[in-house]
DNA sequence: TATTGTTATACTCTATAACTATA
DNA sequence: TATAGTTATAGAGTATAACAATA
């Protein structure tokens, strides 16, 4: 059972492996096979960067994504921001005030609706998110190295389809 | 800019979207042409339906992953375990004796290092991980529907090239 | 009656410093 | 001196319940 080098996985019993043998290098293929447990050892990855290059900025992921949303989509409330980044508006409300307090974003009252309030990026906010931008797409292709660009590409397709809402076929 | 097909982001200047004219869907672009975030997003999306399934054998995520490494790898250390799966110590010692009033494991003293404990899954904890390893490969399929085996095989392999260290080619 | 934004709060997860027993 | 396991504890992240203002 030593020199197995297949995909077959050792059996779930005890004797399989032993790791006083080889103390250094532990059978790991079961959880290894499994899709949840790599996307997340390879989201840890790549936001363990990602974070330290945000930091230089003042932002955390999260930051760094409500700001990017606000950007894009000028006007937008708390309530279609978490939506759409899967947040709990108890959790949104010091991070906004956070950002509003640095001057990097606004809050208008909502042309429409009096009980909800736009979120607009300051110039300042704008300056920022475009160098931090910037930086976070090249961090992300230093981090993964190891891929072409197209293989990249593919992960990001995969990755969309697992959890994103399956759309149309004429897109 | 409104019927923007292409792969081209929009521009990072206020006007581009009106978040008020299309209040149900955001532009969301920019974070999902990022590695880390759709990373994020889809291991969240899987290791929640995850927790839901193996909460029914009373285990937590991260009891799956060590029971799992255990029953694998009898007489695993502690400390091979953390750096197995990126743990600090005083965070696994609760998990493990929990694991261990359950009846699950049982701590061996180590055959040549007299610090450490040897961890051993008990005939209990083997007949759990058994149901619960397939079950989990089970609900990994179903929570990822929308992939073909070999489009699932693929991902999890791009997914391992960006977070495991780089082997020599001869494998 | 339902929804937006908010407050207060609790619970989980994760991280660090320091101690002991042994190598 | 360095390492394995442990203790205590702090911090970050995430979750729910409930409230006022507006739809």
């Amino acid at each position: 059972m030593s020199p197995v080098t297949g995909p077959t996985l050792p059996p779930l019993v005890p004797g399989a492996a032993d790791a006083s043998s080889a103390p250094e290098a532990l059978d790991m293929r079961h959880l290894q096979s499994l899709l949840g447990y790599n996307a997340r050892r390879a989201a840890l990855h790549i936001i363990e960067g990602f974070m330290q290059r945000m930091g230089e900025f003042g932002l955390r992921t999260v930051d760094f994504s409500v700001m990017s949303v606000i950007c894009h989509n000028p006007g937008v409330t708390s309530r279609q921001l978490c939506a759409a980044l899967n947040l709990r508006p108890p959790n949104l409300v010091g991070l906004v005030q956070a950002l509003h307090a640095r001057g990097l974003l606004a809050r208008q009252p909502h042309p429409t609706d009096g009980r909800a309030l736009g979120l607009h990026a300051t110039a300042q906010g704008m300056a920022l998110m475009r160098q931090a931008e910037q930086a976070a797409t090249q961090l992300e292709i230093d981090r993964s190295a190891q891929l072409s660009a197209k293989e990249r590409q593919t992960l990001i397709e995969l990755l969309q389809r697992v959890y994103l809402p399956a759309r149309k076929p004429p897109f």
